[in-house]
DNA sequence: AGCCAGGCCCATT
DNA sequence: AATGGGCATGGC
């Protein structure tokens, strides 16, 4: 494993920052920033496996990719333009961090997950995601959606594509509710037929305020605040949003404490933490269920 | 066995 | 605008 991966740094010339762009692979000197298991296991995304010592394989629209991590270095195979802009690698987390560091509950989170990134995933791919997170669990979220990908979607080499609005919107509820997604089954046929048929357009939200784009989700069945605040977190990179799940409300009891509905919850951490909430939010939920597990 | 999970829909107030 | 009941499924 080591070595193959110094094998590959000596053949590789270019240099760009702290990232070295090969043919097919890009090389992350700098782990400061980057952890692609915390990366992977934060909850933004759903389709990826850890498939090997030191390797996980993640994918994300029709694209599937491959990362192993040392000790030292990381390196991401496949698209390396595609990578590049999916593990938001032009972006300085460091700076992110700094800013963060000083305000409330953000050292110790910094602590169990400085090398987490927010990801730039698929929007449609993070609509459909996350109406069927809802209120369930993320190892069935990930067969739900595996079973789903693996029905509807281009077979590529080897994976699934993630499937069409076009191809959803060809089933009935029915068939969701086959692949095991419960009462969400009717909330996905409807979606699929909402963008299949030009209802919503998913393009349209990148040119919305962000209050107004979570509205707007908001109008497709099985979309509530909280998943509209995923799908714009990590669907849209806004970051001037904070999902409330259980999970952050365990955070807030143990921390600010009192009785508070998600809305104000939301309302309070949004006043905390600014424009950087996306990122705070990551940082909290990721700490509170590493610490859940030892 | 029962609780819980990256909550939402819908009726009621 | 705010609250509360109901809800499919399966991991732990």
């Amino acid at each position: 494993m080591r070595s193959l991966i110094c094998a590959i740094i000596l053949q590789n010339k270019a240099k760009a920052g702290k990232l070295r762009m090969g043919n097919e692979y890009i090389i992350v000197d700098d782990l400061k920033d980057f952890d692609i298991r915390q990366i992977l296991d934060c909850g933004q995304i759903f389709r990826y496996a850890k498939t090997g010592e030191n390797e996980y394989t993640v994918m994300s629209r029709d694209k599937r990719l491959k990362v192993m991590q040392d000790e030292n270095k990381a390196v991401i195979y496949g698209d390396k333009e595609f990578a590049r802009k999916f593990f938001d690698l032009d972006r300085d987390y460091g700076k992110i961090k700094k800013a963060l560091a000083s305000l409330p509950y953000m050292e110790e989170s910094l602590r169990f997950g400085g090398g987490i990134r927010i990801l730039n995933n698929d929007a449609w791919e993070m609509i459909i995601s996350f109406i069927i997170s809802a209120n369930n669990h993320i190892p069935r979220i990930k067969g739900i959606i595996e079973r789903l990908c693996a029905g509807l979607g281009k077979k590529m080499d080897g994976y699934y594509a993630f499937p069409t609005a076009e191809a959803m919107a060809g089933k009935n509820e029915d068939y969701y509710f086959s692949l095991g997604a419960g009462y969400r089954a009717p909330y996905l046929a409807s979606t699929a037929r909402a963008v299949a048929e030009g209802a919503f357009d998913v393009n349209a939200v990148y040119d919305m305020p962000t209050c107004e784009a979570a509205k707007y989700l908001c109008s497709l069945m099985g979309v509530g605040p909280k998943v509209a605040d995923c799908i714009l977190l990590f669907g849209y990179h806004r970051t001037d949003v904070f999902p409330v799940d259980t999970w952050i409300k365990k955070v807030y009891r143990d921390t600010l404490g009192g009785d508070a509905t998600n809305k104000q919850m939301r309302q309070k951490l949004i006043g905390l933490y600014k424009e950087l909430s996306g990122y705070a939010q990551q940082y909290l939920f990721f700490g509170k269920r590493e610490e859940g597990r030892g």
